[in-house]
DNA sequence: TAGATTGTTAATCGATTAACAATC
DNA sequence: TAGATTGTTAATCGATTAACAATC
């Protein structure tokens, strides 16, 4: 590992990838994989993948061998999960999508710890939603005072995004997942952001189809 | 317009946020965008919204004025989603991300039309899901056979997917729309696919939160 | 006219791919 | 040893940004 090359964003990206696979060798017991073969499976080249590998860690690789796939799903889960402490996350409506989107967070497997979730819906409040109670969004200020939450998971319309945006900047949260079509990028220029806009992607598709890639 | 230049992916996934912010445009009156301002608002530069508008087409931008926002929008509106015909499109899984996405899919302002929904659970078969009736997954074929959908939308489990998507190869699905954590590029090298890997983009929040972007 | 802005070419930046010596 | 594969550097490719003449 070349300790002074950092992992770009789009090498960030792969990681979640690289960790599918790494895990189904794993569950089928191959205890090595060469880039070549990972590439293959993944749909990359191996430079690619050798490239990635060198500046997530120690991946040791053995020349004429390969990796060990131990090794890489162990550096892989210390830079995805963190040493253990999960992040803890809020989930802003608890609709459909917040619905769908909440077993996800919940998950223990991926490194985050659904702590609540907010709504405006009064026939809302006091259900659950995986587990967590719903609360009213006048709860919002109290509880993040009170727990200081690092991540926030936005499943509202537009207009709710919006008006939530405008709350959040100043509770300390330091990272978005957003599934609303409002792009958050802009009123949180310093927090971390990561936007799934189920629409747009929609859109593209349709575009590529009608204009041939 | 220079013909010669092809819109890249890149590009094509930036349409539909050019799309919407001109939208936003629209409602408000603004006739008239400059590549600077519409780049102020939409965090990007000048430079780039000049060259992805080069390959678009016809766009006419006026010097020392801008850019003519109704005509920019019927440009887009014919990329996004043709000269009116919908792409007609069949959902898998009519779970709760099935559902929530079906309202995109069927919404018909997103430019595809959704003529069936297929399940497996018996309790869900006859029931609708944003209008449409919920099928068997055994009358899949007959359905394609019959009515030829052009696009696919897989909101299933890995498991799931992986078994339709052995069963979709041959039936003439020109597109798909992936929610699920299975990928589909490698089984369907031919067909344009998007993925929306949920977990994926969680997990690189996770990292980049952990890690320091 | 003067200021602003386009369309387009050139320069830069960054990511991907290729190449290859080292070595298991 | 011979074949395979890594780690890393160099080359290529493509996308973004800068620059600027044309002109509204």
């Amino acid at each position: 590992m070349n300790p002074s090359v950092k992992a770009s964003v789009p090498v960030i990206r792969r990681l979640p990838k690289y960790y599918r696979y790494l895990r189904a060798l794993k569950d089928a017991n191959i205890t090595s994989i060469s880039s070549r073969e990972l590439a293959a499976q993944m749909g990359t080249t191996a430079s690619q993948v050798r490239q990635d590998f060198n500046c997530i860690g120690d991946v040791n690789g053995r020349q004429g061998i390969g990796y060990s796939v131990d090794n890489l799903l162990a550096i892989l889960e210390g830079l995805l999960f963190g040493d253990g402490e999960r992040l803890t996350a809020i989930l802003f409506g608890c609709g459909r999508l917040g619905t769908a989107v909440s077993s996800f967070i919940a998950n223990n497997n991926n490194g985050f710890r659904l702590i609540a979730a907010f709504d405006v819906k009064p026939e809302l409040i006091g259900q659950t939603i995986s587990g967590i109670p719903i609360r009213h969004l006048d709860d919002l200020n109290a509880f993040c005072d009170k727990h200081h939450p690092q991540v926030a998971v936005l499943c509202l319309p537009r207009s709710g995004a919006e008006e939530i945006s405008g709350r959040l900047v100043n509770l300390g949260i330091r990272g978005y997942w957003n599934f609303s079509h409002y792009d958050l990028s802009v009123p949180f220029p310093d927090a971390v952001v990561e936007n799934v806009h189920l629409g747009d992607s929609l859109m593209s598709l349709g575009y590529r189809l009608r204009n041939g890639d």
